[in-house]
DNA sequence: AGTGGGATGAAACGTATGTTTCAAACAAGT
DNA sequence: ACTTGTTTGAAACATACGTTTCATCCCACT
């Protein structure tokens, strides 16, 4: 049976499509013709479009996640001396960069997609993420937790997400952003150096004084999961 | 002539609609039953949905705008002493809460629909948010850059869009957040509540030490604009 | 060489959308 | 009361979409 290059074809179009117009925007038309494929390919290889949406994610999401959790047992066995809010925020860094084995694949797109899985919504996008993936965002979230246990945990929750928020905006306009700050100020900045100016902005955020002066907020302790591991934190 | 409430009630259906789901996933039939007024309404009165989106963020962004200006006058008339970030920051959250007039318009909707207006690639309304509202927007950047002279230029116009997307994130998606953290945590966050939250992780972020070890980037700085003046954060 | 099953291509289907049309209803001015 | 201009209502229009169909092609296997 012939392995056709028809499927990575039209993933990379719909990846590259989706990022740029997001979901609704962008037709299965368009995505297999500027793959040069035909159009019931799409529906042929992946049976939906919702279907197509979740491989896309699948393919950068799945190695991400893989090498993440690799490298947290790395450093998890090696020893148990706590990793620090930088060393976290690092890992996510190299873990990114390391992820980029496609030609014309940039980290651009990687992050603007992770911010539409968050802001479009697509309902079957975030129990799909949250199924497949939420396991290593909350394992990672408790080394966070571990790193700064000074913050409340229910601040800590939405400090993430304003970390995450940082990235992904940032990341998803930089191109645009990029040629801004290149007519303003007369030199370019590569996507690695706006990723580490990231760094310390997002570990003293991180790190800073509780903005919760409700006793309720402050005292809030995560619930147990109870059986089915529905509602979660996604990636 | 007959003043008709038809076109507040289309608005406010849309803004309802269009924070719940989105612009491409809301469909004009949809906000004309939810309005009770006929389909053709929208186009008569509007012209179109693009116009009718653009309608939706006037009224809320306009008062917004024109009372945060008010407010940089009052505060830059009663004494030359430099703000604060925080302060600048508090700013922000203080209009956003004051302009909160109609009835069933609670601030989510206004922060949900300011953060699909970044996350969104609705190029006409990038465009329309940038010619009317930029003005107000580069004002409240140069205090900002007055508020924390000590950032390098370009780390600045950097972090500014880290804050901007920390933000815009958070709120776009901030139903599907705060619903989290309702299952994980078991207490409400409050929209006013993740704001405040937001201040000091921002401030601080701002002032923290810089990210940037090379010399070219730390010494870049902002180039007086030519002729036309084009290419500028937006709003 | 022949055959069978997976892959492709061209066309159609059914539906939903934004927009337009045009007649009817309405309000106000004289 | 009649006219005028604005607003509504119901229907149609044109288009675009996701999906399905089916004939055709291609390659591996006997």
């Amino acid at each position: 049976m012939a392995q056709s290059e028809t499927v990575e074809r039209i993933l990379d179009a719909a990846e590259q499509l989706f990022a740029e117009k997001g979901f609704a925007e962008t037709s299965l038309r368009l995505i297999t013709s500027k793959a040069g494929v035909n159009l019931a390919a799409v529906n042929y290889h992946f049976g939906s479009k919702k279907a197509l949406i979740q491989a896309v994610f699948s393919r950068f999401l799945g190695p991400f996640c893989a090498s993440l959790e690799k490298e947290l047992d790395r450093r998890q066995a090696k020893s148990d001396t706590q990793v620090s809010l930088e060393e976290l925020l690092e890992l996510l860094v190299e873990q990114a960069l390391a992820v980029k084995p496609r030609s014309g694949n940039d980290l651009s797109i990687f992050m603007r997609l992770l911010g539409l899985a968050f802001s479009q919504s697509q309902g079957h996008l975030r129990k799909y993420l949250e199924e497949v993936y939420g396991k290593v965002f909350r394992r990672y979230m408790l080394l966070v937790h571990d790193a700064a246990p000074r913050i409340p945990p229910l601040e800590l929750f939405w400090r993430v997400h304003f970390m995450l928020g940082a990235a992904a905006f940032s990341m998803s306009g930089i191109k645009a952003l990029r040629a801004m700050s290149e007519t303003d100020f007369g030199v370019n900045t590569s996507i690695e150096q706006v990723m580490r100016m990231m760094v310390p902005f997002l570990a003293a955020g991180m790190r800073s004084e509780t903005g919760i002066n409700d006793p309720a907020l402050a005292s809030a302790q995560l619930k147990p999961r109870s059986k089915a591991p529905s509602a979660a934190p996604k990636v």
